[in-house]
RNA sequence: CGGGACGUGGCGCAGCUCGGUAGCGCACCUGCUUUGGGAGCAGGGGGUCGGGAGUUCAAAUCUCCCCGUCCCGACCA
């Protein structure tokens, strides 16, 4: 490609809207443009790093056994009602209006499809099936963000397996792993797996990969010390025992005005915020219930949502907790309440002495024993996990870093199996459900996530693997007829050697063309120039470190496809 | 959906408080000079000021409604 018919409008200056810098870079390097929120063009640049990882990614999963598929991007709205997830998905999903008047909707993953075809497999002797597509999902963001990071509109590899027991989804599961670990190892990433929650995906175990970086969206807890990682979703922690306050009796006291933990520390007759119990009153789908953890710790929403099996999980507001309780939050307590479900965290198991509201407002209890005081209904881990805190393998302190989501792995069972009646025979004449696994990676997320990874002040430093292009061939002066010439050469013999090659042929400025070359992120750099020409030498820059050398001309390409195979 | 900010040539911004000429930098076009790290000078083109309604002799500026975008929280590849 020469640069001068290439499109690639780079800014000086970033968009006053971006944060991320994957954002502010792929915009001002000319990568992307937004159409609308959430929406983006890929421009001629991005488009060839999304092509490049898109083939890593193919690469590895036909390595590991897949059949590539391409399914339709606009499903019934039956399909969808059917496995159960028109109502789980909710506003998320877009919904397209036939001229029928019929309801479809934009695939936001395609278990459902995927699914139904598997009803063609008949008998164990076909499993097992590692079935993916690489294709376009519409998912209507509560709120689309940084860029290519969170999107409405982004593409997927989506891939299912399919086995005639548990035992089989474990070993396509590691299997697939394995081969996720390595196409984000071609990716230059560095992705932790995680263990994580499924969410609305359902299923028994997933897996995520996640990727440090400050425009993350997720927390994962992390030893380092030992090899355990999870996201604060599916996080715990060991935690020092702590001695009960010897409060045999259950007393009612006044606070007034007291509505926090850390004012109920101080009053008098108080507690310290570990002997107190925070009452939450939560909304799961639609129904009021309660939410206990020690005073000291903070409840965690996905933790309640998974424990509990709701779809819809909220906090109630204080005109529902008083309706509910009689009092306003700040005084509420579960302390003889009956007719609402009440689930609390297991630390509180056992425990007496403790101080909780007394569901009247400027009043509370002190000596509660929560096994006489309680009902509680379940006990579940509910508590987010602080740095800090003993790591439950090796007790080492544990450490939380945000990260992007570069991937996620489930185990599904047999739930979309079972939906759609994929079942087959198996070796004693048993209709058995399918036992499937699924597995996605974002392309255009983990486009960004190299971007977020891979910069400088100067601009992007893309892994070779990923690169628009391996290498530019920068002519400093189009005037000089030898340096184009050479150029001219150098260009043709590095393409008969199928090496992604940019000339730079635009007539502008040594200092623009430098500038643009490292803002965009091409590893290396030819630079044609008469000063090294006289000698019959260019110079080579490796991008990543700056370090340049000075090369013969009739060596430059040698050593070039020595730096890439390197 | 809750909270906050913003919307003025392709990009970054000023102008708005106090209504009256739409301005600056970058980018773009022409010419001359320059030419190894985002050149200089001169000339030039380009803007329904997000949209609608209202107030007014007069609205980018004041009022109301709507739309859009970004950031922080609840969701996910």
């Amino acid at each position: 490609m020469r640069w001068s018919n290439l499109h690639t409008p780079t800014l000086r200056d970033a968009p006053a809207d971006a944060e991320a810098a994957s954002h502010k870079l792929l915009v001002r390097g000319g990568f992307i443009r937004q159409l609308h929120a959430g929406h983006y063009s890929l421009l001629p640049l991005g488009w060839r790093v999304f092509t490049k990882v898109e083939a890593i990614v193919r690469e590895e999963m036909d390595a590991a056994g897949g059949q590539e598929f391409r399914l339709p991007a606009m499903h019934p709205a039956s399909i969808w009602k059917k496995s159960g997830r028109w109502d789980v998905m909710g506003d998320e999903k877009f919904v397209v209006i036939d001229r029928k008047g019929a309801e479809n909707v934009l695939g936001m993953t395609h278990e459902e499809i995927f699914a139904t075809l598997a009803q063609e497999i008949t008998s164990y002797k076909s499993l097992p099936q590692i079935w993916y597509q690489i294709q376009t999902k519409f998912r209507d963001e509560p709120r689309p963000k940084s860029g290519l990071l969170r999107v409405r509109e982004f593409t997927m590899k989506d891939a299912y397996s399919f086995d005639l027991d548990e035992a089989g989804l474990d070993k396509n599961f590691d299997l697939l792993r394995d081969a996720y670990v390595r196409i984000f190892d071609r990716l230059d990433l560095p992705a932790m797996p995680v263990e994580a929650s499924s969410g609305a995906m359902g299923g028994s175990g997933s897996t995520e990969f996640m990727v440090p970086s400050p425009a993350g969206e997720d927390d994962v807890v992390r030893c380092n010390s030992c090899d355990y990682a999870a996201n604060v979703e599916r996080s715990s922690s060991a935690l020092p025992a702590v001695t009960d306050r010897d409060l045999p009796d259950l007393i009612k006291f006044p606070t007034p005005g007291v509505r926090t933990i850390a004012a109920l520390e101080a009053v008098e007759g108080g507690a310290p915020s570990h002997q107190q119990i925070k009452t939450m009153v939560m909304v799961l789908d639609g129904t009021t219930t309660l939410a206990l953890v020690r005073g000291d710790h903070q409840l965690n929403m996905q933790k309640l949502q998974d424990g509990t099996g709701a779809t819809d999980v909220r906090p109630a507001t204080p005109e529902e907790a008083e309706a509910a309780l009689g009092a306003m939050p700040g005084s509420l307590g579960a302390v003889g309440v009956k007719g609402l479900r009440i689930v609390a965290d297991p630390v509180l198991q056992g425990r007496a002495g403790l101080t909780t509201g007394a569901n009247e407002d400027d009043w509370h209890y002190r000596g509660v024993n929560i096994e006489r005081d309680v009902a509680v209904d379940e006990w579940m881990d509910l508590r987010d996990v602080s740095a800090g805190e003993a790591c439950i393998s090796c007790g080492a302190p544990l450490e939380i870093v945000r990260c992007i989501e570069s991937g996620h792995i489930f185990k599904l069972g047999t739930m979309y199996a079972e939906a759609f009646g994929a079942h087959v025979m198996d070796p004693d004449g048993n209709q058995r459900p399918l036992v499937m696994g699924s597995y996605g990676i974002g392309i255009e997320r983990n486009v960004a996530a190299i971007a977020e990874t891979h910069y400088d002040d100067n601009g992007l430093i893309w892994p070779a693997a990923v690169a628009p292009f391996e290498a530019v061939i920068t002519v400093v002066s189009l005037k000089d007829e030898a340096s184009v010439a050479a150029a001219d050469a150098l260009y043709s013999e590095l393409k008969a050697k199928r090496i992604d090659v940019l000339l730079d042929d635009r007539d502008a400025r040594a200092g623009v063309k430098f500038a643009d070359a490292e803002l965009i992120g091409i590893p290396y750099r030819i630079t044609i120039g008469p000063k090294a020409l006289a000698d019959g030498e260019v110079e080579f820059t490796v991008r990543a470190d700056g370090e340049t050398t000075r090369v013969g001309l009739d060596a430059i390409a040698d050593q070039l496809v020595a730096a890439l195979t390197g």
